[in-house]
DNA sequence: AGGTATTCACATGAAACTATTCTCTGAGTTAGG
DNA sequence: TAACTCAGAGAATAGTTTCATGTGAATACCTGT
């Protein structure tokens, strides 16, 4: 009975036209064979990089932008034709790309050199090796390759705040120290104010050029939307007005073009899960709401248990809109370290806990002086009521509280 | 009343410590010749 | 004697703890009118 019901299913599943003709294409690692609306950026980028076709070094570039104005596409795009002509006209080029975000991967000294030397081959332990040593292995193994090596460091502000600045200089450097190679560094940052904070001497070496990309403006989105849309969707899909809605609700949010991709990927998505033949305005209203349900939801289980009591703590002690205190807060998350027999961490440690819940945006956390009662943080919660609810449960879930707790 | 000085309750910083994961090295051990 | 094993020294990293210092404004305390 019940299978014949799920046989019938599946079958008027596959019977349904799928919406989607191609949905990689909305995907945001999906690079489109022409960009719009930054041309004028590719020109720069290309014409500062072009001297290395001839052998020459071209000057370090720093790119900046806010998030989803297509800094990362850019520069894969015309790196990418780049090493395609040097590759015709056999001149050695290699460009290696690397996320300085990425956990584990680039985001320390050590790890961008061992992830550098990765792309030529060489394994390289996680640790145990001093990482005078592998600069070492690294500069013998460009010296020996005899190319010009273009590395694109994305995020680098990331790398910057975690391993200093010194790294940087030391790349800088290196050219100074290369007979037969040499390096060109394109920083890639969506923090504007960001060079500000480095050491002159390597802000005048990394930013010898600079390109800004701007925010798209609801035009260019809306462009950009459609022209994806074209190749995702299947034609008449999408419902009129579609598309000028999505690109209303990025622009709003600084012209974002990947937010606004994501929202159509999963408008599209709920559309056609809930069998519909078109995607509706009212499916994008839905999908802004998942997209931040889902990244709240899943930020919150993926916490570590220690962040996990502070955020229930935080939480339960919220109640209404006033604002708690970090006192507060930490007497209850002993309370709740007890009962979970969890060991509890120091005031100090739970107060950079809170920041970095503040940080997350799961909760607002403002420092506030109450005067000749104390200087603290006035936290109050960042999400809505439908989400917090379900954020309660799983810290309940996940801290096993489930019986006693209000 | 007006002006300082205090004081609270943490924030913020820096350094040191702990634990884990991993490599390298050299001493000791083993097995085969 | 060569190959193997294994403990110990070092490294890198993440997550904390310890210690030290900073801070904004509501109060307390003076002062002179």
């Amino acid at each position: 009975m019940k299978e014949k019901g799920l046989v019938d299913f599946f079958e008027n599943y596959l019977q349904k036209q799928p919406l989607f003709k191609d949905k990689l294409i909305l995907q945001s690692n999906y690079t489109p064979e022409n960009i719009a609306h930054r041309d004028e950026q590719i020109q720069l980028l290309a014409n500062i990089l072009a001297p290395v076709l001839r052998g020459e070094k071209p000057s370090n570039v720093f790119i900046y932008g806010k998030t989803g104005t297509g800094k990362t596409l850019t520069a894969r795009y015309t790196t990418n034709q780049l090493s395609s002509i040097a590759k015709q006209k056999d001149r050695p080029l290699k460009v290696i790309y690397l996320n300085c975000k990425l956990k584990k991967l680039a985001d320390t000294e050590y790890r961008l050199i061992a992830q550098l030397l990765r792309e030529y081959g060489r394994d390289i332990p996680p640790t145990g090796l001093p990482t005078d040593e592998v600069y070492q292995i690294f500069f013998t193994i460009i010296e020996k390759e005899k190319h010009n090596l273009i590395l694109i460091l994305d995020e680098v502000d990331q790398l910057i705040g975690k391993a200093g600045d010194e790294l940087l200089y030391n790349l800088t450097r290196i050219n100074s120290e290369l007979k037969n190679a040499q390096i060109t560094i394109i920083g890639i940052s969506n923090d504007l104010v960001f060079t500000d904070t480095l050491d002159p001497r390597v802000k005048s070496s990394l930013s010898e050029e600079e390109i800004v990309f701007p925010p798209y403006n609801a035009i260019h989105i809306q462009n950009i939307l459609s022209q994806r849309a074209q190749l995702a969707f299947r034609p008449g899909t999408l419902e009129e007005g579609l598309i000028e809605k999505c690109a209303g609700f990025a622009a709003r949010e600084h012209g974002d073009a990947r937010r606004a991709l994501e929202l159509l990927r999963v408008a599209g998505e709920l559309a056609e899960r809930e069998g519909e033949a078109k995607v509706a305005i009212a499916h994008l209203d839905k999908a802004e709401d998942k997209i931040e349900r889902d990244r709240v939801v899943d930020l919150v289980a993926n916490q570590p248990k220690q962040y996990q009591a502070t955020l229930l703590a935080i939480l339960n002690s919220c109640q209404g809109t006033k604002g708690v205190i970090t006192g507060e807060i930490y007497s209850l998350y002993e309370k709740y370290c007890t009962e979970t027999g969890l060991r509890p961490l120091t005031q100090r440690r739970i107060s950079d806990v809170i920041a970095e819940l503040d940080m997350l945006g799961i909760i607002n956390a403002k420092v506030i002086s109450k005067g000749r009662y104390g200087r603290t943080r006035e936290i109050t919660v960042g999400v809505n009521d439908a989400i917090l609810q379900k954020i309660k449960n799983i810290l309940l879930e996940e801290l096993g509280l489930w019986n006693n707790s209000s």
